[in-house]
DNA sequence: CTGAAAGCGCTAACAC
DNA sequence: GTGTTAGCGCTTTCAG
């Protein structure tokens, strides 16, 4: 079939060892080997099977992830074609192959890590989400396997993850409208059980303390679903107790909905801000002010410090990327 | 480090031979040896390694994709995660392993192919993408590697690939305007180079034909991308000549620039149809009229034929996939 | 119907 | 520095 690394070592006049320590980049070898191989092997036109030297050497170089095809707006939201993005970059870079399956239900998705797994396909694994209590982490911390969480997980004790500082960025969000002179600012979340929620719920908060501006409890409110309708029902229900001169909202669809209810009722003079940065937030009408969470580079830094693990230098058990607030028409007052 | 077949054998009391054709299914094997095997496979939760497998039969079970990351709209149009999302669905099934890589350049497109060949990593590949004179598909075809492609390529002579029918498509389109009484329909187009624009130029074409109308080439505009304000600056064109009753655009967002300079101009009652389908359209305003093409099937039967043809019984050269026209306010006349 | 043995292509002790 | 020798875990002739 192809030629092998006996060819090469043939034709350089070497042992096949010989070969594989060029290959390997190991030191202990003659320059004047080094040459006679590489040069051997380019005139063969030989190609490393990876199959064979995983075999061997029990690494695969490949990273499998698991993506969940049940959430609602994977294809509304680019958010998990960025992260495979910068998942791909990254692992060029470094020489690792990628993997994924998608995944309906946990049950699922603990199939496509048991796969990866059991089959010895994969030297380590990505989990693009984190539930509460977790069955794929759990899973992969009994098996001791290398993985990594996009996303902070509950527990956070030996697991490698990369996150947003999701508290940190609704600070900010804050900070600036109440720096702004808001005084009464709205707030419409989902999803509390996730500590991505909670963060940001924190963030809100804690910019309210640190300015001495107290919260009126009436006017926060959690919605079940990140979905525009429930945006729409919070927004009239925060309506129903007064009206506040600025709102955020922990996703883009929350204020979506939100915004279709204050165009539909002609409600002016209220600065609302998203969350995700989703490509539909500059269609808003006026365009919607949101925060970039840069998903790409979630993905980049979830192979990075996967790959750091597994070559044994483990450097960081985490890594936070940044956050970027685009400022668009709807806080423009 | 994990089970081997070799344990399998001695809990089975069986050679390791005997275990691995129970594991291939082979038919000359007494049930009751069969039932042995299995038993200690399962006792011993024995997993085959993929692996060696894959080392001792030389196929991997996997298909690797590529992806162009230069795509414009890669994040703006869902279409790449709805094919990924159907490729996985259907790999899943039928036991395969889906690797991925984006790419920047055509070369680099071109590295990712050869990479997957030569490290003999996978069996087949699916190319996403299909420019004129693809040198990804001269050079798999070079190779004689197994590859489908998903847009059908100029020279489809032994190439397998999945699509739409686009000239079925707008013709479709047409046909329904025109039998509305639509009498002066504009047409958008981009990238003249490309099949699909061809194909859906020619459906456009032939459906005048069919019913007896002349066309009017003013109002026959070809721009080089897919953009905004290229459908922007087209819509203005056609204006500029006559004001038709409706606008067919090859994309949604040549539809969108289109609309947008409607809107700017006050000017009503046209009918706009876009193509693709994209998550934006249904938030234009009006929502937008738009060709369903169903992304998500185009991936499916991608894998699907490739695994055919891997498995040789080769049944199809190729696959189309229905389109579906999403009726929206667009075209509410 | 089943077992023995060779080998897929590479790496990794272990020698020298 | 480099060669020799065993495997990695599985499949697959070839016998019987």
């Amino acid at each position: 079939m192809g030629v092998t690394i006996k060819d090469v070592a043939k034709e350089a006049k070497v042992s096949p060892s010989t070969v594989s320590r060029v290959i390997a980049g190991s030191d202990r070898i003659s320059d004047e080997t080094k040459k006679k191989v590489n040069d051997a092997i380019k005139k063969l036109n030989y190609h490393p099977n990876v199959v064979a030297r995983s075999l061997a050497n029990k690494r695969t170089k490949v990273i499998g992830i698991v993506l969940p095809s049940e959430a609602e707006d994977l294809f509304k939201n680019p958010f998990f074609i960025y992260v495979m993005a910068g998942i791909s970059q990254y692992a060029q870079k470094a020489g690792y192959y990628i993997m994924y399956s998608f995944f309906n239900t946990e049950e699922e998705g603990l199939g496509s890590v048991k796969n990866y797994i059991n089959s010895n396909l994969a030297d380590g694994i990505i989990l693009t989400t984190v539930h509460t209590n977790d069955r794929c982490i759990g899973y992969l911390q009994e098996r001791e396997f290398p993985f990594v969480v996009i996303g902070r997980p509950e527990d956070t004790e030996g697991v490698l993850w990369v996150d947003n500082d999701n508290f940190q960025a609704m600070y900010n969000v804050l900070s600036k409208l109440l720096l702004k002179g808001h005084k009464e600012i709205a707030f419409i979340g989902a999803k509390r059980e996730l500590n991505v929620s909670k963060d940001r719920l924190g963030g809100y908060r804690q910019a309210h303390k640190m300015h001495g501006v107290p919260i009126d409890e009436n006017i926060v409110i959690e919605v079940d679903d990140f979905r525009e309708d429930l945006g729409y029902g919070a927004m009239k229900k925060i309506l129903g107790s007064k009206k506040p001169t600025a709102l955020v909202c922990t996703d883009d669809l929350l204020a979506f909905g939100a915004n279709s209810y204050l165009t539909e009722n002609n409600i002016k003079g209220i600065s609302v801000v998203g969350f995700n940065n989703t490509p539909l937030a500059e269609y808003q009408n006026p365009p919607l002010t949101s925060v970039d969470i840069n998903a790409k580079e979630l993905g980049y830094y979830a192979v990075k410090i996967l790959a750091d693990k597994l070559e044994k230098n483990i450097k960081s058990m985490h890594h936070i990327v940044e956050t970027n607030l685009i400022e668009r028409q709807s806080t423009e007052y």
